[in-house]
RNA sequence: GGUGGGUUGGCCGAGUGGUUUAAGGCGCUGGUCUCGAAAACCAGUUGGGGAGAAAUCCUCUCAGAGGUUCAAAUCCUCUACCCACCA
């Protein structure tokens, strides 16, 4: 959400922005709603006043007088209530303002690419796709997956469930040197969280919801940006730095018939993610997301991905954010990169809507930037690994930065192996 | 699942319809005193909203929502959470 002092005073900007995201809104009918609100606000607090006033020099013969000017305030609060149901209606429908720097377009496909780190491999051999490879090595079972879970369901096995521990594992040493607080998030949450982080009310169709007004969570941003939910913090408290782990569970409405194989695009998947809350400057903010956006490359160097990161074109930027870059891995069986990683700034979009504030060193309250990023994401990632570190007899070196978690150098053949 | 008790400011805690502008204490901040500190004393100390150039004024905020009343922390209803006991 933003400051409707901001929309009043930058109608202009926001218009840009709406016409940028070709979204749909009426700005004038916000503004127009704004006003009369205020208006209303003003004759409902005189009002109140008038009454606590003669409450306060009660006596029995301005009784009928005290019930009259009753009255007059409860409809005149009626008045209100239903003109401020509108005005909060609207402002959750308010899109953030993207960032200058954010190119035009439609789709992913119009993301631009800002640098590319790490050498592509030149295989010397007719390389295996990451389906052949997780068939042949025995590390999933899509067949019993979607016996159990149906559409896109999966059973990761063998070295697939170890190598996804061993990346979590990585993962979250890698950010805890780097100074962030390790969690494990939880990935049931309420409803209003979802509001409150731009997920909701627009978007439901992509969230797996239950009978308890419960949904489950796409990402942990959506819990650990809660954490903090109404509250007020220190400035030297800040940055807070939180890395955490959770289950993530996505509909995938609208993408019936891409990447219907493998494991890519699945419903439930894990994910360490990565939040931080900073001081209220765009500056800072921009600091911060090129900073966790190279903890994200140099974990994919570590593991010996070649890769690049796009900033996301306004079509691919989603509503609450302001900038947004996908970190994409190297797929040689595709010749392409393709998104592994997001890393984004929301501004105060996100704890506007939490109410999560921190008190400056001036003494202002003030709601604090957000931005979160992915440090890794599987089963998504297998691919990429997969098919970088693949040999010519069909076995798959493990990255040295994950040996120690797994105690094996390769991943070998099923062919080869001693399986039960 | 059932019954009972509870939820008050940064913290503890008083308060059962109208001087409550929420007592008192602790903590914190500033000041006086002091070479400096402690103690003592004085003052300040939730957060939101509206009007205003500002000073300031008004309004809301006692878990949350709604209701009764001229008037609600206080009475009623529902919800959430905590504690105890019962099945």
């Amino acid at each position: 959400m933003l400051d409707i002092k901001f929309i009043r005073e930058n109608p202009d900007l926001l218009k840009q922005a709406i016409s940028k995201r070709h979204y749909n809104f009426d700005l004038e009918r916000l503004l127009k709603i704004d006003e009369v609100r205020r208006g209303l606000i003003k004759e409902v607090e005189s009002l109140r006043e008038e009454q606590n006033k003669a409450s306060e020099n009660f006596s029995k013969e301005k009784l009928e007088d005290l019930k009259q000017l009753k009255d007059s305030l409860q409809k005149k609060e009626a008045e209100f209530t239903k003109i401020d149901v509108e005005f909060r209606r609207l402002m959750l429908l308010v899109p953030n303002i993207p960032d200058p720097v954010v190119p035009e377009g439609k789709s992913d496909e119009d993301n631009v690419e800002i640098r590319r780190v790490g050498e592509t491999k030149n295989f010397n051999f007719k390389i295996r796709d990451h389906h052949t490879l997780l068939r042949e090595l025995d590390l999933v079972d899509l067949e019993r997956g979607t016996k159990i879970s149906g559409f896109r369901g999966y059973f990761l096995k063998n070295e697939g469930a170890l190598l996804s521990m061993a990346l979590w594992q990585f993962a979250f040493d890698y950010l805890i040197k780097k100074g962030f607080t390790p969690f494990i998030a939880p990935s049931l949450v309420k409803e209003n969280i979802f509001v409150e982080t731009g997920k909701l009310p627009l978007f439901r169709e992509d969230l797996y919801a239950t009978d308890d007004n419960l949904f489950l969570v796409p990402s942990a941003e959506i819990p650990m940006m809660g954490y903090h939910e109404n509250e007020i913090l220190q400035e030297e408290e800040l940055p807070k730095k939180y890395v955490a782990f959770s289950p993530c569970y996505r509909r995938e409405a609208g993408s019936y018939g891409k990447d219907e194989k493998g494991i890519y695009r699945v419903h439930e998947f894990m994910k360490v993610e990565l939040i931080i809350l900073c001081k209220a400057e765009h500056q800072e903010s921009v600091k911060w997301h090129e900073e966790v956006t190279r903890y994200s490359e140099e974990m994919l160097v570590a593991l010996g991905l070649p890769c690049r990161v796009v900033i996301n074109c306004v079509g691919d930027l989603p509503f609450g954010f302001v900038k947004m870059y996908d970190i994409e891995a190297w797929i040689p069986s595709e010749k392409r990169y393709r998104e592994s990683h997001s890393s984004s700034i929301v501004h105060d979009f996100q704890t506007r809507r939490l109410k999560i504030r921190y008190k400056s060193h001036d003494g202002k309250i003030r709601f604090a930037h957000s931005l979160n990023n992915t440090a890794i994401a599987t089963p998504r990632i297998l691919q990429s690994i997969l098919e970088n570190h693949q040999k010519e007899n069909g076995s798959v070196e493990i990255p040295e930065v994950l040996r120690k978690y797994i105690g094996k150098d390769v991943i070998t053949p099923r062919s080869s192996k001693n399986v039960s």
